[in-house]
DNA sequence: GCCAACGTTGGC
DNA sequence: GCCAACGTTGGC
């Protein structure tokens, strides 16, 4: 399995509108950079990825599932754009601010870190489990 | 609200 | 294929 972060803006698609979308899950739409588009072919059924909200929050709020492979984003007819379905698993007890995460210097090589930009990126076995700890979630 | 970082576009 | 111009993102 591999782990994965999807970052959004609170107001544009919050944790809770994923939460609210139940098992069905929802597309991650509107991803318009290859880099993370690339990271969304890569990803398979059942891999986890943490839920970040940038601007407002900046912190990790919840893990996710990926439930449908990549397919064609439905927001637009651009053939170049693909996305993944995913669904909320859980929400994390004490989210994790990105404060937190660069003081910590095991997670000083996250993508988060060095490329704030990048809205969907890969996450690492080890940098799943501290997060985890940390955010008081299921690893 | 500002600005740095970065990605994309398009002219040459 | 290069690079300047431009647009967008996201932290502060």
């Amino acid at each position: 399995m591999n782990y994965w972060l999807f970052k959004s803006e609170p107001d544009a698609w919050s944790w809770q509108h994923q939460v609210d979308k139940g098992d069905a899950g929802e597309e991650w739409t509107g991803v318009r950079n290859y880099q993370a588009r690339n990271f969304m072919r890569q990803m398979g059924l059942g891999d986890r990825g943490f839920f970040y909200h940038s601007q407002t929050d900046k912190a990790i709020v919840g893990t996710v599932e990926v439930i449908a492979l990549s397919h064609p984003d439905s927001t637009t007819d651009d053939p170049r754009w693909d996305c993944v379905d995913i669904k909320a698993l859980e929400a994390a007890k004490t989210p994790v601010t990105l404060e937190t995460i660069k003081a910590d210097p095991r997670l000083a090589g996250m993508v988060l870190v060095r490329n704030s930009r990048l809205s969907v990126q890969p996450v690492t076995e080890e940098e799943w489990r501290i997060l985890c700890g940390m955010a008081g979630l299921t690893p």
